[in-house]
RNA sequence: GGGAGCAUAGCUCAGCUGGGAGAGCACCUGCCUUACAAGCAGGGGGUCACAGGUUCGAUCCCUGUUGUUCCCACCA
C-alpha cells in the first residue's frame, strides 16, 4: 500500500538512527578480503584535544564521499580513523587544568602527571570520535588507532633505532627555536612568523685602544649581553683597519674582537653587526667559523641567567627596558628608530620564540629528502591539485635538519639511555639493563620526548600493523588517497612520504587531495581569537548533516579556500526536502510495496530521462576519479530538481492518473531513475539517501553497498531525447509568452501546432495540455485567424493560440519581425563560420557538424516566422 | 627577495585539457497547479580586471600591467 512521509524532512529523526543502523550491522568494517581490490584512506587523525571544527567536517566529508563511492564500486574500502595525542597542545592543557587544582607538573613528577593526562585523554579523547560519527563518516572504528597505543609507540621505536643505526639520527648542540612559554624547542616548520612593531636601536660599541668606534643597529639589544664579537664585511673599505681590533661591550665591559665575515652586507645599515651566537642563528654560523665563545644568556622561560650580570632574573621584555635606559645613560645609545619586522612566534602559543643553543637529537634530512623528491617527481604520488606539489618540492629542497626532541612529558619518551658511569650512549629497541660497554647498571633514559610529528609520519604504515607483519598491512599499504589541507603540506604529508619510503620502501598513498580552509563569511580565517568559527554541531542541528556535507562539496574546486555560509547550507537543506517530497510523491501513486516489474513499455520520456540518467552516472564517476566533487555534486543537484522533479514527475503524472498498465510503467521508471538517484547521490547524502532507500522498494539491506549505477550502452536514446527536447522547448515558449502577457494559469487556451514532427507532438498533446495550459492541443490542422492568435515559434514548431481579447495584431507582427531579426543575427553568425574556409579546413569535425545542425535549426525557424509573417500580411 | 593562487551577474562561486558564459542567493512579475511556498512558472542583470600575442576562433593558452590573498626565506 501506499506509504505516506511528512510534509517536511527531519533530519534530527533520521540521522542518529540511521547511523546507529550502519554501525550495529557492521557496514563499516573491512576485511582484507583478497578476492576484491583494495581502497584505503588513513583519516588524518584529529588531536585529542580538539573540538570539531569546520576543517574537520570538511576533509571528512571528503573522505567520506570518496570510501562509500568505491565500497558501492566493489572494492575493499579501508578507511581507518584514529586521533593523535598532539604533544604540545595536550601537554599545556593538562596543565591548565591541574592548576585550577592547584598543581603544577613539577609538583606532581613525571609518572603521576602522565597518569593526569591519560586519564584525562580518556575522558575528552572520544570526544572527537563521537562528533565525527555526527557527520555520517564510515570510518572503521574497529580499528580505530592513537598514536601512543602499543603499535604506534612500537613503530616510533622501531623508526628511530633505524634511523640511528643508519646515521640518520644524531644529538648535538645546535641553535634551535625555543618557546619559552612551552619551555620546549620546536622545529623550523613550527615557527610561525608575524610582523611586529619593533625598533633599531642604534648603538655606539668604542675600541679598546680608545681610537675610535664602530657605530651598529640593534633589533634586539637585550642580547648585548650575550655578545661575543662584531663583525663586518671583509672587503668593506669602512672598516678594513678595524678588523682584528677588538671593542669594549658596553655596560658589560668585556672586550670582544672585530671579525670579517661575508655574512654582513655592507649597504645595510651601518655595515656592522653585533654577534650573538647563543641567540641568533646567523650569529651561531659566524661564531662557529671565528671560533667565538657561545654565552647563553637566558633561561628555558627566557628570564635572564647569571651570565647577564646585574640583570639576572630580569625577563627578556624588563631586560630590554633596563639595557637600553642603561646604554641611554652611558652614552651609547644614539637614536632609536621604529620599524615593523618579522618576529617567529609559536605555533602553539604565539610567545616570541627565542634562538637558544642546546643539545637536541636532529634527523639528517638530506638523504631522506631525496628520494621523497624523486618519488613525487617521477609520479608515484600525485597531489591534486597538481599545483601543491610545487611547494612541496620547494620545501624538500631547502630541508633543514629536523629537530625531533621536545623538552615536554606527554609523548613518546625518546629510546635513549646513558651510562651515569662510563657516559656511553644506548640507543635499543628494548629497555637495557646493563651497560655494554662497562657493565653498570646505573643507567638512565633520556628525560625528552619526540615531536608530535614523528609519530603522524608513520600514521599510514604504523596503523596497519607495521613493523609486525600482518595481512593488513601486506593488503591494505600502500593507502590510495590522502584527504587534507594544504596548511600542513610540510608538517605531515611531507614527513609521511620520506618516512614510507624509508621504512617500508614504497610510497605511503598515491594521490594526495588536497583542500583549501574554511573561512567566515567575510572571507576571513575562523580562529579563535576572533571568535568568528561556526561550530559544525550546531549547523547540524539546524540544517542536518547531509545539508552541511553537500554545502562543503558544492561549488567548490579543489584546494581553493571558501567561505562558509548559512544560506547555501540552508539552500542544501531545501535540495534534501525537495528529494524527500520527490519521494513522498512517488509512494504516494505507487500501487505496491513490492519491487515493480520492468515496464512494458516504454515512453519517449521514459526513454529521455534513462538516458540523461545514463549519462549522468559516467559523468559523475568521471569527475569523481578526478576528484572533481564540485562539479559531481553540482550534475547531481540540476538532474534532480530539474529533470527528474521539474519535468519527468511532472510528465508522469498524466499517466499516473490514467491508470493501467502505463501507469505501471510509469512507476516502474519513477522507482528506478529514483534508487540511481540515490545511490548516485549516496556519498555525498548518506543519511537521508538510505533513510529514503529503504523506504521505497529496494534490494538489499542497505544502500551502501549497494551496486554504484554505471554506464549502459543501450540505454543511449538520442533520438527520443531530441524528441523529448522539441516538445519542452515548445512547452517552455507557451509558458515563456503567457507569462509576458500576464495570463494566469487558471486561464486555459486552446493550442494549435503547425509542425513537421506531427507525430511526435501529437503524442505529446496531453504535455502541452498539462503543462502549458492548453485546453485542448490541436496538431496539424490549419488555423487561418491569425489576427485573434498569439504566435509563437520554437524549434520545428509554429504555434497559435486564439485569444481574442488579448491579442494586438500589430503587436503580434512586430514581435515576429523581433524574432526574425534575431534568427537572421544567428543565422549570419552560423553562415559567417561555416563559410570561413580557415573554419572548415581545421575545425574538430564533431564541432562543425554541431554548426551545421545549430544551421538547419534555425533555418527551419526562420522559415516557420517568415511564414508567420505572410499569413499576417495576407 | 623567491614562489603560488585569485580577479566571471548585486553577493558567494562553478565553468571538466579553446567552438556563442552557468548555479545558488538576492531582485522583479504571476501562481496556494492534490510531492514540496524549504514550492511552481516566467524575467531582468556579465566589455569574463586591463593591454598585447598565438589561433579560423580566446573567459580558457602565452607575455606584460594593475589589484588582491597566501606560502617560503629573512638583513643585524
Amino acid at each position: 500500500m501506499a506509504k505516506n512521509l511528512d510534509k517536511l524532512y527531519d533530519p534530527k529523526a533520521v540521522e542518529d538512527k540511521i547511523y546507529k543502523f550502519w554501525e550495529d550491522n557492521g557496514y563499516f568494517n573491512t576485511i582484507a578480503d583478497r578476492s576484491k581490490k583494495p581502497y584505503t584512506i588513513v583519516m588524518p587523525p584529529p588531536n585529542i584535544t580538539g573540538q570539531l571544527h569546520m576543517g574537520h567536517a570538511l576533509d571528512n566529508t571528503l573522505q567520506d564521499i570518496l570510501i562509500r563511492w568505491k565500497r558501492m564500486q566493489g572494492y575493499a574500502a579501508l578507511w581507518l580513523p584514529g586521533t593523535d595525542h598532539a604533544s604540545i597542545a595536550t601537554e599545556v592543557k593538562v596543565v591548565e587544568e591541574i592548576k585550577k587544582e592547584g598543581l603544577s607538573k613539577e609538583s606532581l613528577g613525571r609518572d603521576k602527571f602522565l597518569d593526569k593526562v591519560w586519564e584525562w585523554r580518556d575522558i575528552y579523547g572520544g570526544k572527537i570520535v563521537s562528533q565525527l560519527k555526527k557527520m555520517g563518516s564510515s570510518c572503521d572504528w574497529k580499528r580505530e588507532r592513537f598514536t601512543m597505543d602499543e603499535g604506534c609507540s612500537a613503530a616510533v621505536n622501531e623508526v628511530f633505532n633505524n634511523l640511528y643505526e643508519k646515521g640518520l639520527i644524531y644529538r648535538g648542540e645546535r641553535i634551535i627555536s625555543w618557546c619559552p612559554c612551552c619551555k620546549t624547542s620546536i622545529s623550523d616548520a613550527e615557527v610561525e612568523f608575524e610582523d611586529k612593531e619593533g625598533a633599531f636601536w642604534h648603538l655606539r660599541y668604542p675600541l679598546s685602544d680608545g681610537s675610535g668606534h664602530l657605530d651598529l643597529a640593534t633589533t634586539r639589544p637585550e642580547t648585548l649581553l650575550g655578545d661575543t664579537a662584531v663583525a663586518v664585511h671583509p672587503d668593506d673599505e669602512r672598516y678594513r683597519d678595524f678588523i682584528g681590533k677588538t671593542v669594549i661591550l658596553p655596560i658589560v665591559g668585556r672586550e670582544i674582537p672585530i671579525v670579517a665575515d661575508t655574512y654582513v652586507e655592507t649597504d645595510f645599515g651601518t655595515g656592522v653587526v653585533k654577534i650573538t651566537p647563543a641567540h641568533d642563528p646567523n650569529d651561531f654560523e659566524v661564531g662557529l667559523r671565528h671560533d667565538l665563545p657561545i654565552i647563553n644568556v637566558m633561561n628555558e622561560d627566557a628570564t635572564i641567567n647569571e651570565n647577564g650580570g646585574k640583570y639576572c632574573g630580569m625577563t627578556r621584555e624588563q631586560c630590554r627596558k633596563a639595557i637600553v635606559a642603561d646604554l641611554e645613560e652611558g652614552g651609547f645609545l644614539l637614536k632609536v628608530e621604529k620599524i615593523n619586522h618579522n618576529v617567529g612566534t609559536c605555533y602553539r602559543c604565539h610567545t616570541t620564540v627565542e634562538p637558544r643553543v642546546s643539545l637536541q637529537w636532529f634527523v639528517k634530512m638530506k638523504p631522506l629528502a631525496e628520494p621523497a623528491v624523486k618519488a613525487v617527481r617521477e609520479g608515484e604520488t600525485k597531489f591534486v591539485p597538481d599545483r601543491f606539489s610545487k611547494i612541496y618540492y620547494n620545501w624538500m629542497e631547502n630541508i633543514k635538519d629536523w629537530c625531533i626532541s621536545r623538552q615536554l612529558w606527554w609523548g613518546h619518551r625518546i629510546p635513549v639511555w646513558y651510562c651515569s658511569d662510563c657516559g656511553e650512549v644506548i640507543v635499543s629497541r628494548t629497555t637495557p639493563s646493563v651497560c655494554p660497554k662497562c657493565g653498570s647498571t646505573n643507567l638512565r633514559q633520556d628525560e625528552d620526548t619526540l615531536d608530535t610529528w614523528f609519530s603522524s609520519a608513520l600514521w599510514p604504515f604504523s596503523t596497519l600493523g607495521w613493523p609486525s607483519k600482518s595481512d593488513d598491512f601486506d593488503f591494505f599499504y600502500p593507502t590510495n588517497t590522502l584527504v587534507t589541507g594544504y596548511d600542513i603540506i610540510f608538517f605531515w604529508v611531507a614527513r609521511m612520504i620520506f618516512s614510507g619510503i624509508e621504512q617500508t620502501k614504497q610510497v605511503p598513498f598515491d594521490t594526495v587531495f588536497i583542500h583549501g580552509i574554511i573561512r567566515d563569511e567575510q572571507g576571513r580565517k575562523m580562529s579563535k581569537s576572533l571568535g568568528n568559527g561556526v561550530d559544525p554541531l550546531v549547523v547540524i542541528d539546524k540544517f542536518g548533516a547531509d545539508s552541511l556535507r553537500f554545502s562543503l562539496t558544492t561549488g567548490v574546486s579543489p584546494g581553493s579556500d571558501m567561505r562558509y555560509s548559512d544560506k547555501k547550507v540552508e539552500a542544501c537543506r531545501n535540495f534534501a526536502n525537495k528529494l524527500w517530497n520527490a519521494t513522498r510523491f512517488v509512494l504516494m501513486n505507487l500501487e505496491s510495496d513490492d519491487m515493480p516489474a520492468a515496464p512494458e513499455n516504454l515512453e519517449t520520456e521514459d526513454k529521455w530521462i534513462i538516458s540523461k540518467l545514463n549519462i549522468l552516472a559516467k559523468e559523475v564517476t568521471d569527475n569523481l576519479e578526478n576528484f572533481d566533487l564540485g562539479v559531481a555534486v553540482q550534475k547531481l543537484y540540476d538532474f534532480i530538481w530539474d529533470c527528474y522533479c521539474d519535468w519527468y514527475i511532472e510528465l508522469a503524472k498524466i499517466r499516473l492518473n490514467k491508470g493501467g498498465q502505463t501507469s505501471k510503467d510509469a512507476q516502474s521508471v519513477l522507482i528506478f531513475v529514483l534508487t540511481n538517484i540515490l545511490k548516485l547521490l549516496h556519498p555525498f547524502m548518506p543519511f537521508i539517501t538510505e533513510e529514503i532507500f529503504l523506504t521505497i522498494p529496494h534490494e538489499g539491506d542497505t544502500i551502501m553497498t549497494s551496486r554504484w549505477p554505471e554506464f549502459r550502452g543501450e540505454w543511449d536514446f538520442s533520438e527520443e531525447t531530441a524528441e523529448m527536447e522539441r516538445i519542452m522547448s515548445a512547452i517552455k515558449a507557451i509558458r515563456n509568452r503567457r507569462s509576458e502577457m500576464n495570463v494566469p494559469p487558471s486561464k486555459k487556451a486552446q493550442v494549435f501546432i503547425e509542425t513537421a514532427y506531427e507525430e511526435s507532438f501529437a503524442r505529446a498533446a496531453t504535455f502541452v495540455e498539462r503543462l502549458a495550459s492548453a485546453s485542448k492541443v490541436t496538431v496539424g490542422a490549419k488555423f487561418d485567424s491569425m489576427e485573434s492568435a498569439v504566435t509563437i515559434v520554437s524549434d520545428g514548431a509554429k504555434i497559435m493560440i486564439p485569444m481574442d481579447e488579448l491579442v494586438d495584431a500589430e503587436k503580434e507582427k512586430e514581435r515576429l519581425r523581433k524574432d526574425l531579426e534575431k534568427v537572421e543575427k544567428d543565422l549570419s553568425m552560423i553562415n559567417g563560420k561555416l563559410s570561413n574556409v580557415g573554419f572548415t579546413a581545421k575545425a574538430p569535425a564533431a564541432v562543425i557538424e554541431a554548426e551545421r545542425a545549430k544551421l538547419k535549426k534555425a533555418e527551419e525557424k526562420k522559415a516557420i516566422i517568415l511564414e508567420s509573417i505572410a499569413a499576417f500580411e495576407k
